[in-house]
DNA sequence: ATCACTTGCCTACAAGCGTCGTCTCAGGTA
DNA sequence: TACCTGAGACGACGCTTGTAGGCAAGTGAT
């Protein structure tokens, strides 16, 4: 397996726009919905580049609009599959493959709320029953 | 608080291995036990570079060594808080600022080993007392 | 004093990223 | 038909990162 490019920021963040967005949009509608909003607000042009450069990074895909008139483009990977890549990535290049110092850390940031805490509970509960169903 | 300068992956390397090494540490040092075993090996001037640039990114101090032939540098900030840093990054950066989504996406990856997710259950707990203790 | 090394600094250069300006071309409009 | 407009393609520029070569000053041995 090739190692995936890596993403820039910014990238990211049109991506994660387009793949929140649910629907197949078009670059306009990305500059005027997301890019002219933010500080200090994106040119047109520096969509489309960003847009085409996660084409090439197959991370985005592109297809003719209805009418034909322009493209409209859609994310490659679906929302969860592109979030675990980043996840994974982060764990495996940043914390050193184990997630432990992640909820380690956190703990020291108290930043969390009640009911962020219960979902974490909920959610290693729901781990530890997977790993049931699946002994090693 | 002005925003912290982004850390390059092989940049992070060098500092996570400064930092895991204990005590200061010379150029040459970091060749030999880090540079030279990487594929491909790194040169000692590509070393002396990364570590200056983190220097100037107040990541690694330095100091003369006891016998003032050379530099020996040190980690500027705690392993904790380094950690804490790159993971908060991370959560605001990539995860929209909710952790959630990181466990939840965690749940796919089945290759989590029992003891660490024991490891998260004990951590979660943890967190639910230490929120009990501070209520907002 | 000279030679061999080591260390640190300076410079460089190719990619990759963030940001656009400009060019061109297909379609409407007057 | 002669334009204007909006869309995509292309190229560009400055900055950061990864990687390193060359060089000058210091140090120790001869």
């Amino acid at each position: 397996m090739l190692k995936p490019p890596p993403i820039g920021d910014q990238e990211l963040a049109v991506l994660q726009f387009v793949t929140d967005h649910g629907a197949p949009i078009t670059v306009r509608e990305v500059t005027n919905e997301w890019g002219e909003k933010r500080n200090p607000p994106l040119a047109r042009t520096t969509i489309l580049t960003m847009m085409e450069r996660l084409r090439k990074k197959s991370l985005l895909i592109r297809a003719k609009s209805p009418d034909g008139a322009n493209f409209q483009y859609s994310p490659a990977l679906e929302k969860s599959v592109l979030m675990r890549g980043l996840v994974q990535d982060f764990v495996d290049k940043t914390l050193g493959g184990s997630v432990s110092p992640f909820v380690a850390y956190l703990a020291d940031t108290k930043d969390l709320t009640h009911t962020e805490i219960d979902e974490l509970r909920r959610l290693v509960d729901n781990l530890a029953q997977n790993a049931r169903n699946f002994p090693e």
